[in-house]
DNA sequence: ACATCATTTCGATAATATTGGAAATATGGA
DNA sequence: TCCATATTTCCAATATTATCGAAATGATGT
């Protein structure tokens, strides 16, 4: 839980979630990452490990690409941790609720459309 | 907001503040916290420092100690940050609502108890 | 003023993070 | 196979963070 909240603690990775929770479930390749945010591909790739490893991103080979997307589930959990730890009792009545526009079944053919595409 | 999430993203930081959180607004003094972290002196403050420049604590003198305590409203804006840019439009149904056990009044008045004791 | 207790600042050290150029790897197409 | 493209890994430099002993600061009561 940590990990995520120090994955998000930091300037590039925060620009990087954000760009990938605009952009939705269909998620963007790392080239596209790389020239919206003006990062060097080494720095990108690091970050992008980073946000990996926290469970913030999922990853999925398309072509020679790999396109990145924002997992909401975990962002979800980083929520609700924040919420149960920010607050004494049952005196908070937060509910995190953090998802796509699409739903999960949705996200699979809009990935599959993608795929087709590069192909 | 960066700096908030960065306070917190780590485990000595997060082990204060949740116990502050759990403390209440009646807040806890320096030594205190020390001791029930197990945190060194130079170390605790320099931790200190770091979550109030963050805005996630507030300190008030009481006779010879400072009294640290759980800024909600902070915890709160760090959550509807997170929430805002999680989520994809406004498909995204949470509220966060942090708050002490004590409305603000009754925190005051806790405040002024704890103070008469010591004095 | 002095002694005492609580906290912060100083200074030094070790550990970790961030960055990017260059080389390596992997994929797809001619 | 060979070339072009996309991404990662390697390596090194630099910057930031975390830690704590010891000294300094500040507040209290005598």
């Amino acid at each position: 839980m940590i990990n995520a909240l120090a994955a998000l603690a930091q300037a590039s990775r925060l620009a990087i979630f954000r760009l990938l929770v605009e952009t939705g479930p269909e998620g963007l390749p790392v080239g596209q990452i790389a020239e919206t945010l003006g990062l060097a591909n080494a720095t990108l790739s690091f970050h992008l490990k980073e946000l990996s490893n926290a469970g913030l991103l999922v990853a999925a080979p398309n072509g020679r690409s790999i396109i990145y997307a924002a997992n909401f589930t975990t962002m979800n959990a980083v929520i609700g941790y924040l919420s149960e730890n920010c607050c004494v009792g049952a005196s908070c009545a937060t509910t995190a609720n953090c998802k796509p526009a699409l739903g999960r079944e949705s996200a699979r053919k809009a990935a599959a459309v993608t795929k087709r595409k590069a192909a």
